[in-house]
DNA sequence: TAGATTGTTAATCGATTAACAATC
DNA sequence: TAGATTGTTAATCGATTAACAATC
């Protein structure tokens, strides 16, 4: 029987599920049971199974799963079946780099717009879109009513841009900034990816090592 | 009493300690309270008295703690005090991003070298590195020695690029692809970066809100 | 049918929170 | 000293694992 509150852990080994069974998939698995999953991915057939039954019943007693309904079950779950215009906030290095190497419509996105205030940077290609001036990210909004927005913008120009952009009708923030973003803003919701914090964490761990 | 074996949470919390109590002593706070420090946070007083005697007795009773000493106690236990030589492989738009983006000297590492094998890209700048050819990985590993590599080359060319690094001394791998580097590898850590897992969860949570 | 494997409940484990004596 | 706040133990909460009846 289906949940209705999900934890953050399920929640973030969803999309690695879905990267799993479309590689199983593409070698052309039809079936899997939660136990040789289990052993692809490092977790417990326990845990995979609780995972799913959040959800509903996917799977057949004696049988297993068959990869693909599973796989495009979870795709829906994860609303990959459903894209979402985005806007991209800061075309410097990081966000050039973003816009180009994601894959945007499996992720459940349609990137739509990218804007900078940079004169030297508005105007550039980033994959096919144009860069827009800053100035423009109102109209821009009016017209075609993006939801989500990436933010690969300085820190100290966060705040402000979130709160136009949600005075915009953004409601989904990819946040690479370290400003928090509050929560207490209601219907928002945030991801937020601190590439700093992760290089830090290897720091520790690799100091640990040595220590050993 | 400082523990010997930490815990992934709270690894995962000290880098936004050390940001945190940065900020606060830019701002002039000369002390702080785990009570203060997790109103700002967004923490429990609890979890933090916690996670610092994880690690040994920092603060005073009845004082708190100082600002400045706990940031640099933190700053050790992370090992920020030791710059540990790195290689980028992949100078691609993500790559390329990275290098340029990240303060590898505040987090740990000191990026010495970084390799290709597009021609096209091998002599282009990045930062104040030039791009090497990947023929010259294993001299220059020899050379420099260096301890830790950022992956950023597609997922096909990671296996056997991870056992050529491993053979040349490589113990810590800043892993942007989605190959699973096995940890059965000896002395040997790991920090995933899946970006694309990031922002399909961001998916799930929008699709959420909407359907509530 | 017999064997396999799920869905689900119960047991365990670990992380977070609460409480408070120690002490600055 | 009195007040504040830590360090640390105990209680709670939540997530993972184990077990097994249901059933394909």
């Amino acid at each position: 029987m289906a949940k209705d509150s999900i934890s953050n852990s399920v929640i973030r080994r969803l999309p690695r599920y879905y990267r799993f069974l479309g590689e199983l998939e593409n070698n052309g698995y039809v079936r899997i049971s939660s136990r040789e999953l289990s052993e692809r991915m490092g977790l417990t057939a326990s845990q995979i199974r609780q995972d799913f039954n959040c959800f509903g019943e996917f799977g057949q007693q004696g049988y297993g799963y068959n990869v693909s309904d599973l796989r495009s079950e979870i795709g829906k779950i994860l609303g990959l079946d459903v894209q979402t215009p985005m806007i991209l906030l800061g075309a410097g290095n990081l966000g050039t780099a973003i816009a180009s190497h994601i894959e945007f419509e499996n992720k459940g996105f349609d990137l739509i717009g990218v804007f900078d205030k940079n004169p030297e940077i508005i105007g550039k290609e980033v994959g096919s879109l144009k860069v827009k001036n800053l100035t423009e990210l109102e109209d821009f909004c009016k017209e075609n009513k993006p939801v989500a927005a990436i933010l690969c913008i300085p820190m100290g120009a966060a705040e402000k841009m979130v709160d136009l952009l949600i005075k915009n009708g953004i409601k989904a923030f990819w946040n690479y900034t370290h400003y928090d973003i509050k929560e207490n803003h209601n219907d928002i919701v945030v991801e937020n990816v601190h590439l700093g914090d992760s290089l830090t964490t290897l720091s520790y761990r690799l100091n640990s090592l040595d220590s050993e």
